[in-house]
DNA sequence: CCCCATTGTTCAGCATTACTGAAGGAAATG
DNA sequence: CATTTCCTTCAGTAATGCTGAACAATGGGG
């Protein structure tokens, strides 16, 4: 039906850290030097790049070069070829030392000090020959890095369904509405706000924002914050409403306390992400059972 | 946290080819002629390719190399690599010459023919621009083509769980053991069989196998066929017994009719199947749909 | 046991490819 | 108009990949 036909082209590992380079990067000069090569280099890499494709991936602009939609579809190939060759090129850096190359996995806030510490704690008690390497920041980080193959395994917010991804759900958090003690009586025809919430961009507010305009409420943001403690401290000195997962209030340190409505805004649901086709990690795998069973039965 | 510290080794599109096609091959000299390549040139590519992954990739086993485990890791990758890459390079192909390349549909014979002959045929009158591909082969081998990127969507029985496979569940059809009509009077304490099924490897021949063997009773095998309807007729003439989907014996011709155990065996599901991370097709996206409502409600 | 065909390695030589550095053109900036 | 920035092109060089031939190791057959 669709015999190999011929050999395949010959594009380089190079080339296509080039085009991720390029696309990660305002000018070639700033990506050539980054790689640690000329712009020469870095030019005729590319050139030679859209030959083998057989296909333009830049059109002048100017001075500048802009990718063309074709440039697209060859970024999403470098980025799977790219990752497989990090994940490769680790692997094989971990077994010649003899070690599994530890075991890389990211979390957001909720994830790291909320739900999962005593599952962290419990999997290095387990599995003392891990080696455990944490890193918490926001969801859409976490997937890059994880998409780059820098992370083995993610706990963040679902990022919805995606090809090349491997999701498996934990928990959902519900999202409630705080308001600042003293505008809680506010009257009911007055419609809450203003805003302070998770910045552009973040996967919270994009569920939160989501559901603020479902129910005809307006979102004007005064204060953004990734971190919920701070948007909770802010609502507390009255800058503005928020929406928050309950445990953010109810891990009350002192002050004044809080007034949520009663009913949840919206749920975050929490998965645990991998890469589709990863290398098989057997740290990933326990920790993943783990997680799953420190939320077996315990959403929330 | 893994900042890309330095560059990726440049492992080449050819050398992964090498490592497939030795893969494929008894030996390197034939893998070396199917490439069009001396084997000169396969060795050397082979050393390289392990000097820059740094493990050794081959042992000496007499006067041919057998593939350590490392090995496999790396087949695993080329995999990957090769795949994508064969997708970018016939996309580009078929982007270059103005249309989309057609939609290489696999499917296993009881879909073909039996529950989406109509649903095809739906297809390509609402959708007369897509340039439809059918290849109707057993399971097995229609996911090694779609493996290769040599297929864009795959009808078959569910392969399971797969990291790298985009599974969707169509149908379920039921197995039944049918006699031959002179045995069905057999005693009851008398085991059915002996057996005339699918060949060794196929995976619906492992459905039964395995529902078989759970309920106690032996799996000779006097007979083999990919094609239901030859098994079927086997059993009409008294070879011995079989496990089929309803339908082919439904689908009747004249003969004597075969005599059905009136509780299903096991059940077999239907998947539409794709690469993940597969590049974006249309037409695929479409066909899924037309299989998916062509099935809405209708199991068996 | 020796012969010998087969398999894979190594080496020298050649062709191709990838890179640097310098020169140059073309757009933005002032 | 001068200047800077950005990218391309070109020439030369280093690295890489391939062929063909010589070679080593193995296993099968007389």
């Amino acid at each position: 039906m669709s015999p190999p036909e011929g050999r395949l082209p010959n594009i380089t590992v190079t080339q296509l850290e080039y085009l991720e380079a390029v696309g990660a990067t305002p000018t070639w000069s700033e990506a050539a030097s980054q790689l640690g090569v000329t712009i020469s280099a870095l030019s005729q890499g590319l050139a030679e790049l859209e030959r083998r494709v057989g296909l333009p991936l830049f059109e002048r602009q100017g001075r500048r070069r802009r990718p063309t939609p074709a440039a697209e579809v060859v970024r999403t190939h470098a980025a799977t070829v790219l990752a497989s060759t990090r994940d490769v090129a680790r692997w094989a850096r971990a077994t010649r030392q003899g070690h599994d190359g530890g075991l890389r996995v990211g979390m957001i806030d909720a994830a790291a000090i909320h739900h999962f510490p005593d599952a962290l704690a419990r999997f290095r008690s387990e599995r003392p020959d891990v080696d455990l390497r944490l890193r918490v920041a926001p969801s859409g980080a976490l997937l890059d890095e994880l998409s780059r193959a820098e992370l083995d395994i993610v706990v963040c917010v679902d990022p919805g369904d995606d090809d090349r991804l491997d999701r498996r759900a934990l928990l959902e958090e519900e999202l409630h509405v705080y308001a600042p003690g003293d505008l809680v009586a506010r009257p009911p025809h007055d419609r809450p706000g203003p805003w302070v919430t998770f910045p552009e961009g973040s996967h919270t507010r994009a569920i939160i924002a989501a559901a603020l305009a479902a129910r005809g409420d307006d979102f004007e943001v005064v204060a953004e914050s990734n971190q919920p403690e701070v948007l909770r401290e802010m609502v507390r000195v009255g800058m503005g409403w928020s929406v928050l997962p309950t445990w953010v209030v109810a891990q009350a340190d002192p002050g004044p306390p809080l007034r949520a409505e009663a009913t949840p805004l919206a749920v975050r649901p929490l998965v645990a992400v991998r890469r589709a086709g990863a290398l098989y990690h057997p740290g990933a795998e326990a920790l993943f059972e783990v997680l799953a069973t420190a939320t077996a039965g315990t959403d929330q």
